[in-house]
DNA sequence: GATCCAGTCTGTATCGATACAGAGACTAGC
DNA sequence: GCTAGTCTCTGTATCGATACAGACTGGATC
């Protein structure tokens, strides 16, 4: 059995207090006195006060939560989140506070349970597609929380960082637009819960739920209003997945249809990496001219020569991690936009003259 | 004020237990009571049992720490690293535990204080450059941990996942000096501590501290004794940090020398990458033919063409974490060590003709 | 010499739950 | 009708610390 601070306390002679005054309040007793209970401490092979009950006492944990809703094991193969994960990671670092990542069994019943049992002071919500439960199980125990999908109903203390989806999403569309695309489809991760991959029908982009890939959808929709272009008009199809593979397999059949799309806009650079896949999986003379967008610039994006949309990933982590743990005073600084960019390369062009 | 188990219980009107049964152990009350005190604790806004306190009582927390000696937000940098935190947030998926990511601040003093206030039931510890003292507190704390470096010292009841690192080492090493390269530069991080950037003189590979790199350099030592170099015949570079920048400034300088090495091993991918890039930035005119071999295997050697060693990253992590979450009633199947492969790309060639 | 104060240390209450032994009620079995 | 056994539920002890109010010293102040 590992001593307790009882322990050194009756060794030394003194009390549990001043045992743990020396390690929590060293001002509060003789500097001696301390070295004579620390060198006691060290004697007994006490570690140190206990790290959950000291919490329990204090009220607070000293780490804070991350929230994926998909498999944590993915969000690590999703560069994106990687770069925010770092940005939350340096912001702790300063902090010396700790990160909890909280994987989610699959059912939502065990997921409640997870959030529930986090020991956590509060939680950085990356994105969760369908986050409404989490954030309700967060605000049942009272902790605050940093989300980075803007939400339609968020309350106005609540914080959070993230982008104007709708208007960078818009600023990669209208410039596949402006090189003359007009047979267009539009890739994105779960369009609609359980749904199929491939080609899917959505009456209008308001039907979407998750709030990010609404934004990006109706962006992408704006841009090409502008040039004449339905809704109903853009080819959309849904993708199982925020993976290069699900995006290539959800992408293929289109090429051999009769009007093949001469761009294709994904909600993300995963999902664009998969159709530049599944175009490089065809023979060279069997090979459609198709413009490529994504969204991110994530690093490979870079080496892909692919046309993006940049958002800065480190600094959503970074400023999440902040807002949670120095919250602003103000209510409206907890509301924070950053700044993103069209990144043009080579995956786009005008479109080819058949 | 949140309320407690036993506001629930004054309002249904029970005892505290009854209370922690319907929520810890269904199977403790009858189905219509519990559905009463999980309603009542549902309309008085009761977020379930306290984290903390459930496992200051039960005595265990539920979640596994991994520690880092770099900076946390470095080890999302490193691809081999993101890999390895990959296979242990499988692992931990799979058992229901969280991981905890616990930075450690740069003076050993609180660095001790962060490994002793993590709560957590256990460690992965990720090849630590000097991992001693937190082995130590870890032992202190009576906590069970697996590492990945191996260690001359370790007990036989210590858990440990791993590659024979000098065997690996070799096998890229003797594939190098069968092209026939004789000029051998070998490229590691933090070789001593505090040692300054680029060339460094060692007297024996068995000076260097870090067993990862010397188990390395132990390697390519073997392999070019086996064609007749001596270690002093060997250029040693030290690089102050496992990053392409580094690398690349650590090497720049080597290629103006008067007999510039026609082969670099390097200790990494990540470093290896580095010197591909000191390559590359210089005039295409002025661009020595050198041959370049990494160490892991990484997502971005294989773009790069690099020739390495590599060695199963997520599984790697996936086991260190299964061997802390479900230990092996065997103490020898608590030591596992993982293949590893020579991969030969266009990196590596015969010494050029001069 | 009384008062005040800063510096040390102690004692009790408390953080919010779970473990475990056992009390009642009720059904079976013989 | 009595013993056993099963279901439910209760009560007390406990997990290992910290907060806070107060007690005791020994100067400094006037």
């Amino acid at each position: 059995m590992k001593p307790t601070l009882q322990a050194v306390a009756d060794a030394v002679g003194v009390s549990r207090s001043t045992v743990s005054n020396a390690y929590s309040r060293p001002d509060q007793l003789s500097a001696t006195l301390r070295e004579r209970i620390l060198d006691a401490a060290r004697q007994l092979g006490y570690p140190g006060p206990n790290p959950t009950a000291r919490s329990l006492r204090r009220g607070f944990v000293g780490s804070i939560g991350v929230l994926f809703t998909s498999q944590l094991s993915y969000a690590f193969t999703d560069p994106f989140a990687v770069r925010f994960l770092a940005g939350v990671g340096a912001a702790a670092e300063r902090h010396g506070t700790s990160m909890l990542l909280v994987p989610l069994p699959p059912a939502v019943t065990d997921a409640r349970r997870a959030v529930e049992n986090a020991a956590v002071d509060g939680f950085c919500v990356y994105c969760v597609a369908d986050e409404e439960w989490a954030l309700d199980v967060i605000r049942q125990r009272g902790l605050p929380f940093v989300s980075t999908a803007a939400r339609d109903d968020a309350g106005a203390d609540e914080r959070f960082v993230g982008i104007d989806e709708r208007a960078a999403a818009r600023s990669v569309a209208a410039h596949v637009a402006g090189l003359g695309h007009r047979r267009v489809a539009l890739l994105a991760d779960s369009v609609l819960p359980d749904a199929p991959a491939g080609p899917l029908t959505v009456a209008g982009v308001d039907q979407v739920p998750h709030p990010t890939t609404r934004g990006r959808l109706s962006g992408f929709a704006d841009a090409f209003a502008e040039v004449g272009l339905d809704w109903a008009e853009l080819t959309l199809v849904n993708v199982p997945g925020n993976s290069r593979p699900a995006a290539a397999a959800a992408i293929a059949g289109l090429f051999d249809q009769p009007a093949p799309p001469t761009a294709v806009l994904a909600g993300s650079d995963v999902l664009a990496l998969g159709v530049l896949d599944a175009l490089a999986a065809r023979p060279a003379h069997d090979r459609p001219s198709v413009s490529v967008t994504g969204f991110d610039d994530v690093p490979e994006a870079a080496a892909a020569g692919l046309t993006t949309v940049r958002q800065p990933a480190e600094e959503k982590g970074r400023i999440a991690a902040e807002l949670l743990l120095d919250p602003p005073a103000d209510a409206a600084a907890g509301h924070v936009l950053l700044p993103t960019a069209l990144v043009v390369r080579g995956s786009t062009g005008p479109v080819p003259r058949s």
